[in-house]
DNA sequence: CGTTATGTTTCACT
DNA sequence: CAGTGAAACATAAC
C-alpha cells in the first residue's frame, strides 16, 4: 500500500526501531531485489547504522554511518517489519539486516516489484529519477509549470512522479474525487481554477492521510476510500461509483460528481 | 484457470 | 529532446 503517507509511515517507524543499531548481518534470498552486486551492500552496510531518514515521494532514504544511502522503494507490496525472534521472520522477508542487539529489520515484499539501492546524495538520485519535489511540499507555480503543455488525462499527470513525487493510484482518486474533476479530463481543457482544485485537494489528502497515519478507516467519511469500489455509492451524490481504465491503471470515480 | 493488484522502467512512436 | 501509451517485470490471492 505505499504511496506518499504509507512510506512517511515506514519512516516513522524505521526511526523508532532500526535507527542507530549497528548492522551486523545482511540476508538476501533474492538478489532481483537489489539494484546493485550483493557485495556493494555488503561493504556498505555492514558495520555501519543508520543515522537519518528521509522520504522522498515513494522512496526512502536511510542515510548510514559510512559513505553511502540506502535507497528503499517498496513497490506494490512492500513494507518493513522489526522483529527480535527468528521464528517470526515475515513469509515475504526477501532481504534482511540484523543489528547487534540482536533484532532484525525485514523488508517484506510479496510481489518483489521493490528493491534496495545504494546512492551517493538524494538530490542525485532525485534528478537521475527525474523526480519533482515532494508533494507535500510542492509548490503551486511549479506544479502549474509541469502541468503546462501536457494532453493528456489528469489522473496520469498527477501519478507522474516527475509532477508530484509520491502521488500514487489510490491518492489520484482520491484527490480527483476531492476537487470534483474527472479523473479523464484533459489537462489542456481544465481551467486556472480546476487546477488550483487539484493542487489544493492534493495537499489536503496528504496531509489527512498523514494525520491518519494512513489509516483509511479514519480518515473523513466523505472520502472516496470509503466506497472506493464499483457499485458503491458516491457520498455527495446518489449516483454509483464507476470502474475504468485510466493510463492502464484501475480507476474509481463518482460520474454525476465528477465532470468532464 | 483466468484475472487482478496501492509501481517503475523500458521501448517504440509522434 | 519531450511527451505518450503500451508492455514488461514477479507473484500471491481471489
Amino acid at each position: 500500500m505505499p504511496e506518499l503517507p504509507e512510506v512517511e509511515n515506514y519512516m516513522k517507524y524505521i526511526d523508532s526501531t532500526a535507527l542507530h543499531q549497528q548492522i551486523v548481518a545482511m540476508d538476501c534470498r533474492d538478489d532481483r531485489l537489489l539494484k546493485k552486486p550483493e557485495s556493494d551492500f555488503n561493504e556498505h552496510l555492514l558495520h555501519q547504522e543508520f543515522k537519518e531518514t528521509h522520504r522522498l515521494g515513494k522512496y526512502l532514504f536511510l542515510k548510514t554511518t559510512g559513505k553511502k544511502i540506502l535507497v528503499i522503494h517498496f513497490g506494490m507490496t512492500g513494507r518493513p517489519n522489526y522483529y527480535k525472534s527468528e521464528e517470526d521472520r515475515p513469509k515475504f522477508g526477501h532481504l534482511q539486516l540484523t543489528f547487534k542487539n540482536g533484532f532484525h529489520f525485514a523488508f517484506e515484499n510479496k510481489r518483489k516489484f521493490g528493491w534496495w539501492d545504494l546512492a551517493d546524495s538524494i538530490t542525485d538520485f532525485k534528478t537521475s529519477h527525474k523526480l519533482s519535489d515532494d508533494a507535500r511540499d510542492l509548490s503551486l507555480e511549479d506544479f502549474k509549470n509541469s502541468l503546462n503543455g501536457r494532453k493528456t488525462d489528469i489522473k496520469k499527470i498527477i501519478m507522474d512522479q516527475s509532477v508530484a513525487a509520491g502521488v500514487g493510484n489510490w491518492m489520484a482518486d482520491e484527490i480527483l474525487y476531492q476537487s470534483k474533476i474527472h479523473p479523464q479530463k484533459k489537462v489542456a481543457n481544465m481551467t486556472e481554477h480546476d487546477i488550483e482544485s487539484v493542487f489544493e485537494a492534493m495537499k489536503k489528502v496528504i496531509e489527512v492521510a498523514i494525520e491518519k497515519d494512513a489509516h483509511y478507516r479514519d480518515f473523513p467519511e466523505h472520502f472516496l476510500m470509503h466506497f472506493r469500489k464499483e457499485d458503491e455509492t458516491c457520498f455527495h451524490t446518489e449516483a454509483q461509483i464507476k470502474k475504468i481504465k485510466v493510463g492502464g491503471r484501475t480507476t474509481y470515480f463518482s460520474p454525476e460528481w465528477q465532470k468532464l
